[in-house]
DNA sequence: GGGGGCTATGGGGGG
DNA sequence: CATAGCCCCC
């Protein structure tokens, strides 16, 4: 047991205290996943067979490290531990236990697409207004009944939810949501909150003979970022630890200051309930950061003192003070990124850093693209992640539907999918009808089909026929076989092919790079991911589970990484760059409400300086093109947070933070969500900026009804001086080229 | 009835 | 900047 010795001491006692409920709070760069893995590796060695420890994580890729690091220590008995994500895991039980809960085995598992699609069809159905009920809000409220354990029954009757969604102008959502819930039952599909809910429902309801099957199994249970369960999730687990005569086997690890998911129903209130439950809890903290250097550390630790409520503990390190934080700014989205990739060239050089070595964070997906450009222009290579998923590609996903068909026959989103793709002449109106019928008799849209209830002749029968030959193949062949037939025969492939553009050729490549990992699937019979089932269901629900970041590359593993801060979770590099600290970004716009949001914010910034180990750089742009509009936004509060002297450079300051062209600014920071529309969009009719001189009466869509001041700068650099009267009655500098202002006649 | 092209609209983070 | 809905033509 040497690997017991690489250990401090408080790490060492939380691997080896293994009867009872243990809580470890591990602050970043700890040695989290360290004591997760030994834990288990010492679990094995004490003899406690692998097939009774439970392992939930909530990425694919913290579940496949520590299966490797415990492989490394206790070799391949280590396969035989249930670790996987929350949704992966409980995939697997369902598919064997489905029917008990009126679920086929090859049930599908619905993805965001499907479920807003769905759900869209359902508002329409209803003849409600999808403007006031718009999908993505609707569906945010069903996944948070769910993950909150409230079933369309308890919505119904649920005073404060329906009020609440009486006030919002949307007092039928709990009806959307039976329908939902029914639809998806009647499609024989799962969506990912039902993954949580239905394997509830499967331990929970009148199901005592399965509750203490799995019970008996998972005799050890760790849980990694405990921080970030959901009220469901934690139900789950107490079905799994709490009950009359367990041992309390349990072990939650996390961080309260890394909790960023609430937004998915995450609670913090989990951690509090943790010790009301388990009252003979024990708590380590690992406060000794092993990841960064000082001035990372303490500016790390003065930041997250803003927030209001945490456990009180305090990060240290002893790899020395290091290097202080760069500042970068930028007067422009487009700077940032040139002034990013510039930097990034000086630290390879002058600090011998590798593109491995360095990470671009950023709040949103949509930032990436201007780094995108500048590292391909400085020709640093790099991988963005997170985005589209391969999976997410519209030829994989045409695929993907067809193959979803063929295993599960209600599988309606994917028939409304597929039923004209490739276009076979049959439209809107012939799909329209169908479906209208299988709601009406609460059926399939495919058992329409081939009941008899439309006439299937031509072209739908053809249709039919198709698919009939793919279940034919899927009985006597593998997955690989059922897909080749597949792409063949829909006329994918055909249709690709006739494609010449570029685009069209990486869309071909998709399509054979898919089938490629579907065929590797089927040949690969060392069940590496936990999977033993090499069905095409199979393979359907292991790839519904994956994200961008789980798929492997050809590429040699030596790039710049880019992705959003909360991708970054868990993970460490040399140099890290988090850009985009300004207000109204990062913290976001959407988060400005709320102080409880705003600590969310802050946390999520909290991770993302803490994935440095040598070098921090912050960045901020103070104007960018957003939402189709240049803005003009204020350095973040929290680079306020962080006291000058971590800083390396000592700048002209204004007030407490240094501001670049103050000229481009309002007088005081405005710090407002005033971001609704002062005038009404519809209404608005940018005047062409040739025509805007000075002493006009303008209209701006934030800042409503202005007056110009002065006009200086020539052509595409005239900058006009506008006194509005209605925001504050602020005097604002707006570049003539990029603002849209509307004479007022 | 089906297909293609255009306009309008909305836009956060993820399993 | 991407997708949905709408209009027009076949």
């Amino acid at each position: 047991m040497t690997y017991l010795q690489s250990l401090n001491d408080v790490q060492r006692q939380a691997v080896t205290h293994t009867n009872g409920p243990v809580m470890v709070i591990a602050g970043p760069g700890s040695g989290k996943t360290r004591v997760l893995t030994f834990r288990i590796a010492y679990l094995i060695e004490q003899g406690i067979p692998p097939q009774h420890i439970l392992a939930l994580t909530f990425t694919n890729k913290a579940a496949r490290e520590m299966k490797e690091r415990i492989a490394h220590v206790v070799g391949s008995k280590g396969d035989r531990v249930w670790a996987g994500t929350f949704h992966s895991i409980f995939a697997r039980i369902l598919r064997v236990e489905a029917t008990k809960i009126d679920f086929p085995p090859a049930f599908t598992i619905y993805d965001r697409d499907d479920s807003k699609s769905l759900v869209t069809d359902i508002i329409k159905e209803m003849r409600l207004d999808t403007k006031q009920y718009n999908p993505s809000g609707v569906l945010a409220r069903i996944s948070s009944a769910k993950s909150n354990l409230i079933t369309p029954e308890l919505y119904a009757k649920n005073d404060d939810l329906v009020l609440y969604d009486r006030m919002n102008k949307r007092p039928q959502i709990y009806e959307i949501y039976e329908r939902y819930y029914k639809r998806c039952k009647q499609a024989g599909a799962m969506d990912f909150d039902d993954l949580l809910l239905q394997m509830y429902r499967l331990l929970q309801e009148n199901r005592e003979d399965v509750r203490y099957k799995y019970q008996r199994i998972f005799q050890y249970v760790l849980v990694d970022e405990f921080q970030d369960t959901n009220y469901l999730q934690y139900a789950i687990i107490k079905l799994l630890t709490l009950y009359n005569g367990s041992p309390h086997n349990i072990c939650i690890v996390g961080d309260d200051a890394q909790s960023i998911y609430s937004f998915r129903g995450a609670t913090i209130e989990n951690i509090l309930k943790f010790e009301h439950d388990f009252p003979e809890l024990v708590t380590y903290k690992l406060e000794q950061n092993y990841r960064s250097t000082e001035h990372i550390v303490q500016a790390a630790n003065m930041v997250i003192q803003n927030n209001s409520k945490q456990i009180p503990k305090e990060i240290w390190t002893e790899l020395g003070s290091g290097h202080k934080i760069k500042m970068i700014k930028a007067v422009s989205d487009v700077e940032e990124g040139r002034l990013v990739a510039s930097t990034i060239i000086e630290y390879k050089n002058r600090l011998h850093l590798e593109n491995k070595d360095i990470a671009i964070l950023y709040r949103t997906n949509a930032q990436s693209r201007i780094f995108e450009e500048h590292l391909r222009k400085q020709n640093l290579s790099y991988r963005i992640f997170g985005g589209l998923s391969f999976y997410q590609r519209k030829e994989v996903k045409d695929i993907l539907g067809y193959l979803r068909l063929t295993i599960n026959e209600r599988d309606d989103e994917a028939f409304k999918r597929i039923i004209n793709t490739p276009k076979r002449g049959i439209g809107k109106t012939t799909t329209d009808q169908i479906a209208e019928m299988a709601v009406a008799q609460g059926v399939s849209m495919w058992a329409i089909l081939t009941s008899g209830a439309y006439p299937a002749k031509g072209k739908l029968q053809s249709f039919v026929m198709m698919i009939e030959s793919f279940r034919q193949k899927a009985l006597d062949g593998n997955a690989y076989d059922v897909a080749l037939k597949v792409a063949q025969e829909s006329g994918i492939y055909e249709e690709l092919r006739q494609d010449p553009s570029l685009e069209g050729i990486s869309r071909l490549e998709n399509a054979n790079a898919l089938l490629d990992g579907i065929k590797e699937f089927v040949e690969n019979d060392n069940a590496d991911e936990g999977t033993t089932d090499r069905s095409l269901a199979g393979y359907l629900a292991n790839i519904a589970l994956l994200t961008d970041s789980d798929e492997k590359t050809d590429e040699e593993p030596n790039y710049i990484s880019l992705m959003t801060t909360h991708t970054a979770k868990g993970l460490e590099w040399k140099a890290v760059f988090v850009v985009g600290l300004e207000e109204n970004l990062f913290p976001s716009y959407m988060s400005m409400g709320s102080p409880d949001q705003l600590d969310e914010e802050r946390r999520l910034f909290y991770v993302s300086i803490t994935r440095a180990k040598m070098f921090l750089a912050l960045s901020y742009a103070t104007s960018r093109y957003q939402f189709g509009q240049f803005r003009y936004n204020d350095p973040s509060r929290f680079l306020e947070e962080i006291d000058e002297q971590h800083f390396e450079t000592t700048v002209e300051r204004r007030g407490k933070f240094n501001m670049p062209e103050p000229k481009l600014l309002a007088d005081r920071p405005s710090r407002k969500k005033d971001y609704e529309p002062r005038v009404s969009p519809a209404d608005f009719k940018p005047s062409p900026s040739e025509q805007i001189a000075e002493g006009m009466e303008v209209l701006h869509l934030q800042f409503g009804r202005g007056k110009i001041i002065a006009i200086d700068g020539a052509r595409e650099n005239r900058v006009a001086t506008i006194h509005f009267e209605d925001t504050d009655d602020q005097e604002r500098r707006i570049m003539l080229r990029f603002a849209k202002l509307q004479i007022v006649e």
